[in-house]
DNA sequence: CCCATATTTGGCTATTTTGCCAAATAGCCA
DNA sequence: TGGCTATTTGGCAAAATAGCCAAATATGGG
């Protein structure tokens, strides 16, 4: 299964894969409201620090945030806001299919 | 860990996670293009048929794609053309990680 | 330098995803 | 009906993911 333009595929994929996740996704909406550090992310998200941290690796590493050591925290910030659009248009899917679902 | 609006996260989130491999978003792209039927996804995707099946279910279930049977074939289509955009602000995150890994 | 605080990482288990083969199913046509 | 073609599904093994605890790391302040 040698796919064309396999690399930069799997580089879209990942980022779309970064985002295929509840907490993330929830991650992703507060920080697009403002900066916040993994402390505070995990009081909102309400999981094991060391899973909030590992998440956000994930959208990092991905390119979906970056982080900035502050004083004693760390904060991260979405980098591109774009993404944001992505939620909309998830939401037409789920709407159009639930419409086509009742049709 | 209970999220604020977690149904609703969790729909979008399996948009975003059905899109999330390079196989799927590869076949998503060609159906932008042009609907196709399971065998041509196939000989495109160059993976087993049952696997290519498969990933068809996911976009399906995702609400991604349709499918309708024309004669002895069963075609596949894009339901939600702005899943095309999510395909260029992927290709802007990965390229301003880059950039800035290089800075 | 030592301590306290904030964050990440190692290690583990449970769950999910992926992909193949083989078997089942579904619709078409003689 | 019976066979043919296209597609899906069952079943399995390998790989990836998620989440927790405990331990390691890093930074700032006395």
């Amino acid at each position: 299964m040698d796919l064309p333009h396999s690399q930069q595929l799997k580089a879209r994929a990942d980022v779309m894969k970064a985002l295929g996740h509840p907490t993330r996704l929830f991650m992703v909406e507060e920080l697009a409201k403002r900066e916040l550090c993994v402390a505070e992310l995990t009081e909102l998200v309400g999981a094991d620090m060391s899973t909030v941290s590992r998440h956000l690796s994930v959208l990092k590493t991905a390119g979906v945030l970056e982080d900035e050591r502050r004083g004693n925290c760390i904060y991260y910030r979405l980098l591109c806001p774009c993404v944001l659009d992505f939620f909309s248009c998830a939401q037409s899917v789920i709407d159009s299919a639930q419409a086509r679902r009742s049709a």
